[in-house]
DNA sequence: CATTATATGTGATATTGTAACGTCGCGGGT
DNA sequence: ACCCGCGACGTTACAATATCACATATAATG
C-alpha cells in the first residue's frame, strides 16, 4: 500500500510499533506512562478508527478497573498532538499512526458499510490542498482529507 | 473566487437563493414547506458553519415556540442529500449551498480562530481525490476535504 | 371524503466532548 | 528528611451533538 510514497513505509506492528511510538513520544519531551501505553496498545489492535469511549471501554476491561473516557480524551489529545494517532474527523474516530515520526498529511479511505479505513498518503496532493487555500489567503495547518465511500470487500464480496 | 471553475458561478443570496434552492429541492421530488423554508433562510444567513442546535435555537427564536433539534437534523439530512446544504465535518455544523443544483465535490478552508469557513471548488483535486482512492479498490462516493488553519484576518489583522 | 404517505412535534435517550477540581507520585531545592 | 511544584491521572458533573420511537398534523391521491 501507498507504494507510491517516495520513502519507505514499513508498517511496525505490535511491540515494534509501540517500542516506535514510546521514542516518538519521548523525543517530543512527554512521558511514556503504562497508561499511554495501554491506550496506545489498545487503539493499535482495533481494526478500525475506535472512538474514545470504545477505547475506555476496552481499556477498563483490560485493566479490570474503570477507565474514564475523559482520561482517554487527554491522551488521545496528546497523541494527535504528538502524531502517533491520528483522528478521522468524519467518523469522531481515531487510528493508531503506524508510522508515528513521519508527519505526512494523511488521506483516509472510510468505509461507509464496514468502517475499515485504510490510510493513504499522497504528498502531490496534500500539497496541492494546501497550495489552493494559500492561495486563498488561507494558512492552512491541518488539511482533513477523507474519503467516504465502499471498500473493495464490502463492494465485490467474492 | 473559485473563478477558476469551467463554468459561472455567479452567487445568489437572499431571495434569490432562497428561490434556488427551492427549485432544486422541488426538482427532487420533494415538498418545499415553511418549516424548511425557514430552516434553510436561517441557515444562509449564518456567516459561518452552524450546528443543529444554533438553527433550532434562532429557528425557535425567530418562530415564538420551540422547534427541537431533531426537527432540524431531519431537515439538514435532507438538505445534504438534495445538495442544498453541505455539512461541515470537522465543525459538527452545516453550511448553506450557494450554488444549490451544481455538485462538485467541495473544499473548505476553516478558520480555528474565528470559525469562518470559506467555500472552494477545485475539480483537479477532487478528480484526484477520487482517483487515488479508485486506484485503492475503493469505491468514492463523498469526499470530505476541509483545511483547517487560520484565515487571512485573523492571520494579519490590520 | 377516505385513504395513504409525508412532514413535523415531542420526549427520551445515546453518543461525543469539556470543565473543574482533587489526589498521587516524583524530582528539585533547602 | 522536608517542602514544594508540577505533571499525570481519577472523578464528577455537565455541555454539545445526534438518534430513536411514537404521536399528531398536513398534504397528495383516488
Amino acid at each position: 500500500m501507498h507504494s507510491h510514497a517516495a520513502h519507505d513505509h514499513r508498517e511496525p506492528t505490535g511491540k515494534a510499533l509501540t517500542s516506535a511510538a514510546q521514542k516518538t513520544l519521548e523525543a517530543a519531551g512527554e512521558q511514556w506512562t503504562a497508561m499511554r501505553q495501554r491506550i496506545f496498545e489498545v487503539l493499535a489492535t482495533f481494526d478500525k478508527p475506535a472512538s474514545a469511549y470504545d477505547i475506555a471501554e476496552a481499556v477498563s476491561k483490560a485493566e479490570g478497573r474503570r477507565v474514564a473516557a475523559n482520561s482517554v480524551y487527554r491522551i488521545l489529545d496528546l497523541f494527535v498532538g504528538a502524531n502517533l494517532a491520528r483522528r478521522v474527523e468524519s467518523a469522531n474516530a481515531y487510528v493508531a499512526n503506524s508510522h508515528p515520526g513521519c508527519l505526512h498529511d494523511c488521506i483516509f479511505l472510510v468505509c461507509d458499510s464496514c468502517g475499515q479505513t485504510t490510510h493513504l498518503d499522497d504528498d502531490a496532493i496534500t500539497a496541492s490542498v494546501r497550495g489552493v487555500a494559500t492561495g486563498a489567503g488561507f494558512s492552512p495547518k491541518r488539511p482533513v482529507i477523507e474519503v467516504r465511500g465502499t471498500c473493495a470487500d464490502c463492494e465485490d464480496p467474492d
